[in-house]
RNA sequence: GGCGGCGUAGCCAAGCGGUUAAGGCGAGGGACUGCAAAUCCCUUAUUCCCCGGUUCGAAUCCGGGCGCCGCCUCCA
């Protein structure tokens, strides 16, 4: 597969040695729910994960939680809460997040205070190397001594200089500089170190988690685009100052989720938690949503949006339950077809290729739907079900049981009573009593269509 | 101000040097139906923000505009 990174500014060939991908992606601060902003890297990288493994590869997946920052300390002093007690509350709600998004759990999913040993050490080592200075308790990276400085992000020091904003904490040598350590402000949470208690900085959670699960160089870290800078920039400057080694191969960005052109964001009021979303749609309309569009450029959030979303997944449901209702041994009359549906396969992977274009695989299912459609034949329909599920599969979309199966065998029979009966009103001309019933069922989820050869029940989500 | 990205039909969205410019949503017309639903057929971009240039050939490359956005501070 070919991936855009980052750093090349080029698609790059991912092709790990040992048929094992290390990715790590930038996982959430626990101080709140998440929101449904914050889930795109979340969907979209469990998605790439899902693809490399129908390929064949393995993927150690790592996606780290926060549990220590200032926003949660902020968040907990505001509420009158313990931070540890915070975190943990969040971490919890976003576990149960993911899941109603349909992201599996990573491989692993670090807690930053389980790893405070490894940081204070990791530190050291970058102090020892010459790369970070104290300061009354405070530890700072020294970005001068790391010449690759602002590859990433594609800025030099010099234009960083120019732009900055912020006022210089003149206890750094340099302007740029970052913090390693934080030394413990009265009330703060803190962990014992060598330069007094306190807690690690965020740049400095991140890459200990990875360097420690994954080694010293990942093939894949990932994370939304407003993560290059800084904290990517300097998670590359801290690892590769200390070990020497390429730290990532790839780097993968997805493009903000944005309302009405803005960014949405905690502190700009515009966004929606995750799981009201997933709750007005399903999961499925919102994974479709983040999938059809490519995961690098911005997408833009609405409800109508959204509605088009689940319009799309409802009709390929439609035509999984009318496929799944023809005998599996059915075959297609046209001998082309089965031609047909290995080359839109191949459509279908050389799209995922190629950048992990997901919109342009999702095209190619649609295709296939309407080409089955089009035979008008039962055999078509049912080979074309089964590969749509089976391609859809790593995309983590359709594969709801979306027809009888989940009925009971009382419950079908039933059913087929009550259109048996229907179908006597209907002979009796007596519509307005069976248009009550279809309106009464359709009502319980249950669609009644009335063809030439009799009426056929569907159950819809 | 610096760096980066985006602008394709009513809407969403692929395409990134030669295709009839994918696909979806929506809309209109027709078939099917007692009426529906679902489905099928047809229609809905001679054109890709604008202006130049390169090329036999450009939505795709180059230059210049215009508009929108992101990062430069915590941020997925």
């Amino acid at each position: 597969m070919r991936l855009y990174s980052t750093l090349s500014k080029k698609l790059e060939e991912l092709s790990p040695s040992d048929g094992t991908v290390r990715m790590y992606v930038c996982g959430p601060t626990v101080y709140d729910l998440i929101h449904i902003g914050n889930a795109r890297p979340f969907i979209v990288f469990d998605a790439l994960r899902r693809v490399l493994e129908a390929q064949g590869l393995r993927v150690i997946h790592v996606q780290n939680v926060t549990d220590v920052d200032d926003k949660i300390i902020r968040r907990a002093q505001e509420e009158g809460r313990d931070p540890a007690e915070l975190a943990l509350h969040y971490t919890q709600e976003y576990f149960a997040d993911l899941e109603r998004l349909g992201v599996r759990p990573p491989t692993y999913s670090p807690p930053a205070t389980a790893f405070i040993p490894k940081m204070v050490e990791f530190i050291q080592g970058l102090l020892k190397k010459g790369h970070a200075y104290v300061v009354d308790g405070d530890v700072y990276f020294s970005v001068r001594t790391y010449p690759g400085y602002g590859e990433l992000s594609g800025r030099t020091v010099e234009e960083q200089l120019a732009g900055a904003r912020v006022e210089v904490d003149e206890r750094k040598r340099d302007p740029l500089d970052f913090a390693l350590w934080k030394g413990a402000k009265p009330g703060e949470p803190h962990w014992p170190s060598p330069w007094g208690p306190g807690r690690p900085g965020w740049h400095t959670e991140c890459v200990v988690m990875s360097l420690y699960l994954l080694g010293e160089t990942l093939d894949i870290h990932a994370g939304g685009n407003d993560l290059v800078f800084p904290h990517h920039e300097n998670e590359r400057a801290q690892a590769e100052s200390l070990t020497g080694k390429t730290f990532v191969k790839i780097w993968l960005h997805n493009g903000m989720l944005t309302v009405r052109g803005e960014k949405m964001a905690k502190s700009l009021g515009n966004f929606y938690y995750a799981r009201d979303v997933v709750r007005l749609f399903g999961t499925e309309a919102v994974r479709y949503f983040y999938l059809s569009r490519h995961w690098r450029k911005p997408l833009d959030f609405s409800f109508e949006a959204l509605e088009e979303a689940k319009a799309a997944v409802g009709r390929v449901y439609n035509f999984l339950a009318e496929a799944g209702r023809v005998p599996g041994e059915a075959q297609p009359q046209d001998p082309g077809f089965a031609a047909y549906l290995a080359d839109a396969e191949q459509r279908f992977w050389a799209e995922l290729e190629d950048d992990f274009n997901t919109p342009g695989a999702l095209a190619v299912l649609q295709d296939v739907i309407g080409e089955a459609y089009k035979r008008g034949d039962p055999g078509a329909l049912r080979m074309a079900g089964d590969k749509v599920r089976c391609l859809a599969r790593p995309l983590g979309l359709f594969q709801g049981e979306g027809s009888a199966a989940e009925l009971g065998k009382l419950s079908e029979e039933l059913l087929d009573l009550i259109v048996d009966l229907r179908a006597q009103l209907r002979q009796e001309r007596n519509f307005a009593l069976a248009d009550k019933i279809r309106e009464k069922l359709a009502s319980l989820g249950v669609e009644l269509r009335d063809g030439p050869e009799g009426t056929r029940w569907i159950l819809r989500s």
